[in-house]
DNA sequence: CGATATTTGCAAGGTAGCAAACGAATTGTC
DNA sequence: GACAATTCGTTTGCTACCTTGCAAATATCG
């Protein structure tokens, strides 16, 4: 009788995982009054420049309302400034204040924790857990979108 | 030059599998009016019988402040009971209420889930993608732990 | 016995995610 | 030009997760 491999197991270690990386990176940027996602928010303006809260949405795979408060909590705090600009005045530019600039500069950075889970492990290993995941959410995304169109 | 695994790969697909898997049961529980833990608190109460919150929350690895939320929307839709019991005055014990038993036996099977996502898939790669976030994980937590320590 | 942990649960406050609904601006179509 | 559809950002309300701080009950040590 073929044992069924335990798909419960790779679910519950995903999770885990997810959320182990996401408490470090948390627990790294409390000091800085910063949330995960408000770094990636940071990184993507200190990296590429001023963008619109549109592609940067894109770009993060955040949803417009999830964005939405982040950005206001980024101008609450003065580090961003969000401003209409351009031709379509629906748009809003996002820019780095002076402050958010010096907040960056003075941010550890995190790419240890990325070395720290999955640096040094077996290449071979790392392609298939690619593999696995890259597969198993794009059955998932397809299912959630076939449920909405039945 | 050894081009460096790609690591943020790993973590990205972790994190869009996880919230991938997530949406589909949220999507899936909608028409009954539960979230996810929700639902693993009812699953827990409907296979072992009434447990003490205490323990619950060590079986779905939740926080003491997360579940007390959970518990008491749980209550709030009269689906689980809580009442001080036992020597200790401390602790409640959870049991589902005729209406939770009820709602139990209507619910769906959730576990077509992670059939969707990993099965069929190559049993190689999966108990290779546990090692990988096993051992990431486990390293995180490490990291977590000793940052603390400190 | 009494003072001091430790454990258990709760409440408040913050981050982050989603869905639904809305206003304003833009674009498409007739 | 007028009406319809779409896009962009916001707001509201929900789930869920965390931390901190509290209070009560219990356990432990001197």
């Amino acid at each position: 009788m073929p044992e069924p491999s335990d798909h419960s197991t790779v679910a519950a270690w995903t999770k885990r995982c997810y959320f182990a990386g996401r408490a470090l990176m948390d627990a790294t940027l409390r000091p800085y009054d910063l949330g995960a996602t408000q770094w990636y928010v940071l990184r993507h303006l200190a990296d590429v420049g001023p963008a619109m809260q549109r592609d940067l949405g894109r770009a993060l795979e955040l949803e417009r309302a999830t964005l939405s408060g982040i950005v206001a909590a980024l101008v609450r705090k003065g580090l961003v400034r969000q401003a209409a600009s351009g031709g379509d005045q629906r748009q809003r530019l996002l820019t780095l204040t002076a402050s958010g600039e010096a907040l960056w500069r003075r941010l550890p950075d995190l790419s240890f924790i990325q070395e720290a889970a999955f640096g040094g492990i077996d290449a071979a290993d790392l392609a298939a857990a690619v593999r696995v995941l890259r597969a198993a959410t794009e059955r998932l995304q397809g299912l959630a979108g076939k449920a909405q169109a039945s």
